[in-house]
DNA sequence: ACAGCCAGCATTTTT
DNA sequence: TGCTGGCTGT
């Protein structure tokens, strides 16, 4: 078994002879493409030992930086394992981030750094690195209302935005490729940057305005002009449709267009541009913090501005670990930080996944042009990158220690699978650039396969149960094949949610699995709850939202919760509850005291309050503040790592982008479906248009006639289908998936495998689903022979999935809009309740249907029956749904698109009913059961089963069933 | 090729 | 709301 938590291991105990001229090389220019799994980590490290074991040389004089502080630190300790430094001499060694970098660097002669841009503030010691981005948000809406009020002339501008804080991801865009503003206009040369290229735009607009088949068939660029002015209100200026795209039968747009498009006089939204992004840099420093982007910022504009400072920083030696995850700014920092041409980049364009944190792959697979370029740019005015640009050495390390040969010449494959049937990726001058891994073990045992079954999360669980102990899926354990077991098997993922439904499809049945990576902190049941509770705290107009979802988790439902909200009468117990928590006069003590009596105690719970106390030491925060950080959160997914409970031998899931730089016996590589894997939108690196233009696309209405106070920018609609769709960083995320896998790989898919998959040299199998642990809800399984779903009802409706604001919402609404649908409701009170009335085409369409089937199919009373002895209270409650049933299917009828198409057949009314029992009120246990309501016969059968149980339970509660 | 209509879907990764 | 893809009919 692997450990998932290091770097390919230092297999080589001797480095072989591509890691050897690494090793030696230590002068000079050098591009290192270092593939996955070939030592990387072992070779620098042995690198920086040579380096510092010179005479002259000290741990000083070299700078080594990585991408993670984990990653730093890995390499402090393995370098300690090869060079006489001890961990102390190393501690205070320049191996660490860029941002940590520029951090000590500010920290230090940081003070006049905002001068340089005419900002009359200073950077010192006391001043924050604000790390959290909600709190960033908040602030900066902040800043946005006051720049209003004092911008009228702006008005036009802001009122295009339905979002502020789209303003600071541009700011941050901007600062990530160097384009900064200074009190009089643009840092340097960066007002070229924002304005674009032409050329560089005209060969994207004719690269998609090239007609196809020949010259028979339009350009994509025009076919995706065709419903240009669909639903939109331009300006009288804008040309019309047909004049745009040429007359008709032409194959592509005409060639003035580009020009049209671009030359649109953009002065007056960069100047907004700038003055935000200026005012908001003063905002910052007067609020004393600072942004990751900011932080590059300033550094770079203190190196670029103070050449004794420059000089006295530059480093004798420099190593750029991950160089692929580089930004525009941190190769220009990094030029500037060189006193030397002792510059060594070592990295994988293969692997550069993270262009959303603003890495350019550009940096890596154009190393040559770019390093000429910006020292070029750098030297305008002034001698600051003063060594040789050339010669570059390119070392390629082909030697790789983790997967087997099959797998490493399959996962080339993954670099050129089209994303989308239409797409045609040029293989040739693909695979060109690639560097093809060559394994160092001789045996070959390996599986590739890939599989597909609608049921995905029960086909993986049934693969995994296959392999598990399995002679055809041997893996490899010191020289030796073993069998396989559960913690020899990653998952792996895009997303955070399909590992997550996978993980409660295993805990279904005790399936030994666990998820690593980051949850998505404020949309956890603890999160959820503290929030109810701050804001009963808070009173006034929130409170009811709290109350309903403490009365909630607690198990009232909804009739009753709207009961008690619209009385005031709140159990005694909470009131109390609630005094209690009054008298605490901090957020950390409110907190845990919720949690401690939910007896929330784990992992999560823990990281909640950590950020909770954070929050409050940084900044001074009322309970609203803490009410709208946790609101926001909420909206935004904010994911924060929480460390889960390993178990001793499970699978893992994990997502492919944290999975970079493990590695795993048997990868399966999940959610291979269609849709999973949304292209990346175009230009990534250099700006190549306008970066502002995604500013001006929106359209607001007059809310008393609909008509536009903005207008639609028909120059937008152009422009952004201009932007070819590419899936190239898709391809990578395949890529760096596939080769994690050392012995196995497997690929899996749900009802529809994406093209990527089917365009793979592999058989796609179907795979029933059989997961022998699972365990089946018997009464279902007999009752109907057939597969259910596990929870009865409509999707949504298990009690505490509503633990938010929908159960508000659905108490206030009365029945509420979170569960089912409007029709859905009718058919339910309709068959519940004789005298509804229908009141859409739908609901009417609904009642012909329920009025001709056969049978009587009314009940008397609403299923709502609250039953109360000695101070414990049995409820009931039920959905109803429609049940289309053959031989050996089982569906829910979705009565707006189902119903005609099973005219023919039987159906079954199915009323699922939930027991809550309520000992006191923070504890519940909920059993769940069904009744049917056959069409042909009109008894009610009561599941015997769930009627035993019942008793038993009420039983066990002193209860008269 | 293309207009018109309808249905389904609204990203995701994290230094 | 706004966009895309699929389908149908010229």
């Amino acid at each position: 078994m692997t450990s998932p938590s290091e770097e390919s291991a230092p297999a080589a105990p001797t480095p072989n002879a591509g890691q050897q001229e690494l090793i030696e090389s230590t002068d000079g220019l050098y591009l290192v493409d270092a593939g996955a799994g070939t030592g990387k980590t072992f070779t620098v490290t042995h690198r920086y030992a040579n380096i510092v074991a010179q005479d002259d040389v000290e741990p000083d004089d070299i700078l080594l930086i990585t991408f993670t502080r984990n990653a730093a630190t890995e390499m402090k300790d393995r370098i300690v394992a090869n060079c006489d430094y001890d961990m102390r001499a190393l501690n205070d060694a320049p191996i660490q981030t860029f941002h940590s970098l520029c951090n000590e660097i500010l920290d230090q002669h940081g003070f006049h750094a905002p001068s340089y841009l005419g900002i009359d503030d200073a950077i010192t010691g006391s001043t924050q690195i604000l790390e959290n981005k909600p709190i960033e948000q908040e602030y900066f809406r902040e800043f946005i209302d006051r720049f209003s009020d004092e911008h009228d002339e702006y008005a036009d501008q802001l009122r295009c935005l339905s979002e502020p804080t789209e303003l600071l991801d541009l700011i941050n865009t901007l600062a990530a490729k160097g384009v900064f503003p200074t009190a009089d206009g643009w840092y340097r040369d960066s007002r070229d940057a924002l304005e674009g290229e032409f050329d560089a735009f005209k060969d994207a607009f004719d690269e998609v305005n090239r007609p196809r088949n020949g010259g028979s068939k339009q350009s994509t660029l025009r076919s995706a002009l065709g419903r240009y002015g669909k639903d939109k209100c331009y300006l009288p200026d804008a040309p019309d449709r047909d004049e745009l795209r040429g007359e008709y039968g032409s194959k592509s747009v005409p060639e003035d267009v580009a020009e049209r498009v671009f030359t649109e006089d953009r002065d007056r939204l960069i100047e907004f541009v700038h003055d935000v992004y200026f005012d908001y840099l003063e905002f910052a420093l007067g609020r004393n913090y600072l942004n990751f982007s900011f932080l590059q910022l300033f550094a770079f504009v203190l190196c670029c501005e103070d050449d004794d400072l420059r000089e006295s920083l530059a480093f004798e030696y420099a190593m750029i670990d991950e160089f692929q995850d580089s930004s525009e700014i941190q190769f220009k920092l990094a030029l500037l930080l060189s006193g030397t041409n002792n510059v060594c980049v070592v990295g994988d364009w293969k692997q550069s996944i993270y262009s959303f944190q603003y890495a350019a792959v550009e940096n890596i697979t154009a190393f040559e042009s770019r390093l000429e370029r910006f020292a070029a740019e750098l030297n305008d005015d002034a001698d600051r990158v003063s060594f040789p640009l050339e010669p570059v050495t390119r070392i390629e390390l082909e030697q790789n220690y983790r997967s087997t040969q099959s797998i490493l010449d399959f996962s080339e494959n993954a670099l050129v699978a089209p994303g989308s049937s239409r797409e045609s990726v040029d293989r040739e001058s693909v695979l060109e650039q690639v560097v093809s891994l060559f394994s160092n073990t001789e045996r070959d045992h390996s599986q590739i396969e890939a599989f597909q079954h609608p049921d995905e999360h029960e086909a993986i669980l049934t693969k995994i149960q296959e392999i598990v102990g399995n002679d055809e899926y041997a893996v490899e354990d010191d020289g030796e094949l073993r069998l396989p077991t559960y913690g020899d098997i990653a998952v792996l993922t895009r997303t955070r949610d399909f590992g997550r439904e996978l993980l409660s499809t295993a805990e279904s049945s005790d399936f030994p699995m666990a998820y690593e990576g980051g949850i998505e902190l404020f949309r956890t049941d603890q999160a959820k709850l503290l929030l109810a509770w701050l804001r009963i705290l808070e009173g006034g107009s929130a409170a009811k939202r709290g109350w309903a979802v403490v009365l909630e988790r607690a198990g009232y439902v909804l009739d009753e919760i709207d009961y008690v909200l619209e009385h005031g009468r709140y159990p005694d117990a909470m009131e109390g509850f609630r005094s209690e928590l009054e008298a605490f006069e901090t957020h950390a003590a409110v907190t845990r005291r919720v949690f401690d009596r939910y007896g929330y105690d784990g992992a999560t719970a823990d990281v909640l309050l950590t950020t909770i106390q954070s929050l409050h030491s940084s900044t001074t925060m009322t309970r609203g503040d803490l009410i709208r950080i946790i609101e926001r959160g909420v909206e935004s997914g904010y994911t924060q790592e929480v460390q889960a409970a390993a178990g001793t031998d499970s699978v893992t899931v994990q997502t492919i982008h944290s999975v970079k730089g493990l590695e795993h016996p048997i990868v399966i590589l999940g959610n291979m479906n269609s849709g999973a894997f949304p292209p990346s939108g175009g230009s990534g690196g250099t700006v190549t248009y306008s970066e502002t233009t995604g500013l001006r696309q929106r359209k607001r209405y007059d809310d008393a006639h609909g008509d536009p106070h903005v207008y639609d920018n028909w120059r937008a609609d152009v422009l952004r289908r201009c932007q070819p769709t590419e899936y190239d960083e898709e391809r990578r995320l395949l890529y760096v998936a596939m080769t994690r896998a050392e012995d196995h790989l497997l690929l899996a898919a749900g009802e529809e495998p994406n093209t990527f998959l089917e365009e793979l040299p592999v058989e796609i199998a179907t795979l029933e689903p059989n997961v022998s642990s699972v365990d089946l809800d018997e009464r279902t399984q007999t009752q109907f022979s057939i597969d259910l779903p596990a929870s009865p009802g409509p999707e949504g409706y298990s009690p505490h999935s509503l633990m938010d604001d929908g159960i508000y919402e659905a108490v206030s609404d009365g029945r509420g809009t979170e569960f089912g649908s409007r029709v859905h409701e009718f058919a339910e009170d309709y068959v519940l309740r004789t005298d509804a009335t229908p009141d859409t085409d739908d609901e009417r369409h609904v009642k012909a249907f329920l009025d001709g089937l056969p049978g009587e199919l009314r009940v008397e009373e609403r299923a709502y029956l609250p039953l109360e002895a000695d101070g414990k209270r049995v409820t009931l409650s039920g959905v109803i749904d429609l049940v289309h049933v053959t031989d050996d299917t089982a569906e829910i009828v979705d009565f707006k698109t189902d119903l005609s198409r099973h005219a023919e057949s039987e159906y079954r009314i199915q009323l699922s009913v939930y027991y809550h029992v309520l000992d006191e009120w923070f504890s519940d246990r909920t059993v769940t059961a069904s009744l049917f309501y056959t069409a042909e016969d009109t008894r009610v059968e009561i599941d015997p089963l769930s009627e035993a149980e019942l008793a038993e339970l009420a039983t066990e509660n002193g209860l008269r069933p």
